[in-house]
DNA sequence: GAATATTAGTTGGTTTTGTAACTAACAAGG
DNA sequence: CCTTGTTAGTTACAAAACCAACTAATATTC
C-alpha cells in the first residue's frame, strides 16, 4: 500500500503546520486559558489590542484573519471579564473602538512577556539562522506581510 | 502602547503557525470537502490508512495526534461513505483494523496526488534548502519524529 | 431625498469539538 | 476463577465553531 516514491505524508506542509500549531498552541494555552478563563480568541484579540493598541473589530479581523463572529463574541467576552471597554465611533456611529482597560492591560503585559519566554523556548533547540528562516517563510504563507 | 522591544506579535511562532497552518488546510479543504464531502479529520484518516496501510484507530491516534473521540467519529463516516471497512481482530477482539475499500483507496489516489502537487506549487516559491529546514523544524516542533 | 446597496457588528440555529463517563474485552494477582 | 485494573473504542452532554440571516448606520444612485 505504501507508495514508492519521495513524497511522504509527513512531509505534506498543511499537516505538519496543523501539528506544530496544535502542538504548540495547546502547550501555550495553560498560560491564558485557566488563570485568567480566556479562550483563544480571546487571548488572541488582547494581544492585538495591546501591542498595537486600539482598534475596531473589523481591523482585528483584517490582521488577524479570524472570523467577525468570533471576533465579536471574544470582544462580548473580554468586555464582561472587564479587560476591554467600547466607544462608538462619532465619525461612523457603526464601528466601536475597543481599548483595553487597566486590567486589560495588566493581563496582555503579563502574557506578552510570557509569549516571548515561550517562543524563546521553542526556538532554543535550533539555530538562529534556521528560526530567522522559518519565521519569514512562515509570516509569508500567512500572508502577514500586509498587516 | 507598543512596545520597543525586538519581540514581536507576528513573530510569535504559534501565532504564525496558527495562521500559517489555517490558511493551507483552508485551502486544501477545496480539494476534499465540496467533491467527497469529507471533513479534516475525516481526510487525515484516510490518508493514514492509505498512505501506510490498514492498521487500528488507536494507531491512527498514536501517529496523528487526534484524539480518539474524533478518530472514532471520522471512521464512522468513512465507513458510512463505504471507503473504509473494519474487521475485529482475533488476537484482541477490542481492535478493530481499518481498511480503505476500494473506492476509498480511489479517492485516496487522486487525493495523494492533489496533496502533491498542492505541496509542491506551496513551496515553488522558496528555495529548497530553506523548504527543507522548514520541514525539518516543523515535523521536530510536532514531534513527529517518533512515528 | 427616497430607494437601493454596502458595511460594522450581532444573533440564532446547526454542526463539530471537547470532556468525561461508559461498554466490552483483556490482563494480572491472589 | 474472581476481583481489580487497564485498554480500545463509543456515546452523551456541554462548549465552541460555522454559517446565514439579521439590525442599524452609512453610501450611492437616480
Amino acid at each position: 500500500m505504501v507508495k514508492n516514491d519521495d513524497f511522504d505524508l509527513r512531509d505534506f506542509l498543511p499537516y505538519l503546520l496543523t501539528q506544530a500549531a496544535e502542538r504548540s498552541s495547546l502547550a501555550f494555552q495553560r498560560h491564558y486559558k485557566e488563570r485568567y478563563g480566556m479562550l483563544r480568541t480571546e487571548w488572541r484579540v488582547l494581544l492585538h489590542l495591546g501591542r498595537y493598541g486600539a482598534m475596531t473589530a473589523k481591523e482585528i479581523c483584517r490582521r488577524s484573519h479570524i472570523h467577525k463572529t468570533k471576533v465579536s463574541r471574544a470582544v462580548a467576552a473580554l468586555e464582561k471579564k472587564r479587560y476591554l471597554s467600547r466607544s462608538v465611533m462619532d465619525a461612523d456611529r457603526r464601528q466601536e473602538l475597543l481599548n483595553l482597560t487597566v486590567s486589560g492591560d495588566g493581563v496582555f503585559r503579563v502574557l506578552y512577556e510570557e509569549a516571548r519566554r515561550f517562543d524563546e523556548a521553542l526556538t532554543a533547540q535550533f539555530n538562529d539562522e534556521d528560526v530567522a528562516v522559518l519565521r519569514r517563510m512562515l509570516a509569508r504563507m500567512a500572508d502577514l506581510d500586509q498587516v
